[in-house]
DNA sequence: TAATATAGTAGGTTAAAATCTACTATATTT
DNA sequence: AAATATAGTAGATTTTAACCTACTATATTA
């Protein structure tokens, strides 16, 4: 009880009744897994990331669309398309039918940048993850999928 | 290009190139988990549980290694053992050998209530990922404990 | 036409976590 | 013994995301 506890703890871990949460594993690894992101010094972070791959999936939209995919306050997408705006990603053009829209777009830039970009967060998250396999990190993939497309 | 958007969004959903992304998946869940748990209003946050679970299975501590397997710095395991102890769950002893250090144990009430504790965590977090089937359930566990302890 | 609602902008506020500093007391090292 | 290092405390600072407000311009509705 009142023995001297060890300088250093060789092998430091968490007790089973926390590692069988996988919530909370979540949480640890999305808060190491920022400073690893940090780390590698992307030009561009998620949010910016997923402006780009919604207008190249879904093609040209507004912002309050955007907005709505991706859960963010429209005053948020405003920044964010502000920010790629300024790098030549993407451009706003006045919608004809209802001037208080603009239909944002991907440049030529945006479309061929969109490729590294994409390619820099995914390899820096997948770095982060390097202890799984490949097939381990596609069951990962599915289960979060499921779990996300399914929360309240 | 410029052709007027619908003004609501039956199904919104992410961009393949995102949904690919543990990390983004994570970071989202995480999230909305974290408001999902206010509403639930537990009593404890993980972070006291969590103290409480190490308290259980690796016996008493000094609050230095509480916050080496926490990954937290020491000020804050201060704060917490403080919110634990005002409650009556833990209390700190002098080491008798090192009178620098505070030998943390569970109280009698300590051990009773983590059980209460930790299930009503556990059953909090259950309900969030709720679209997982038991087995899914186990396997997300696995792989996050897999690729958290192999983390930079 | 008047009232109300919506898209977008600019900028501010809030809340939580993470980090840091200064300090006291005690141990360890030189 | 003097210098340095460590455990813990209290409180401040920083950071970041999330949220909110006020405003302009335009559209819709009653």
């Amino acid at each position: 009880m009142t023995q001297k506890t060890p300088s250093k703890i060789e092998n430091p871990r968490l007790p089973s009744r926390i590692l069988r949460l996988p919530m909370y594993l979540m949480l640890t690894l999305t808060r190491e897994g920022y400073r690893h992101a940090v780390r590698s010094d992307l030009k561009f972070r998620m949010p910016e990331y997923t402006v780009l791959a919604i207008l190249e999936e879904f093609g040209p939209s507004d912002q309050r669309a955007i907005g709505e995919r991706m859960g963010f306050d429209k005053s948020d997408v405003t920044k964010i398309i502000n920010a790629l705006e300024s790098e030549g990603l993407v451009a706003r053009e006045e919608d004809k039918i209802d001037k208080r829209r603009h239909c944002v777009a991907l440049t030529a830039k945006g479309k061929r940048d969109l490729k590294d970009i994409g390619s820099d967060i995914e390899k820096s998250m997948r770095s982060f993850l390097r202890g799984l396999e490949p097939s381990e990190y596609a069951t990962l993939t599915k289960l979060l999928i499921k779990a996300w497309s399914r929360m309240d």
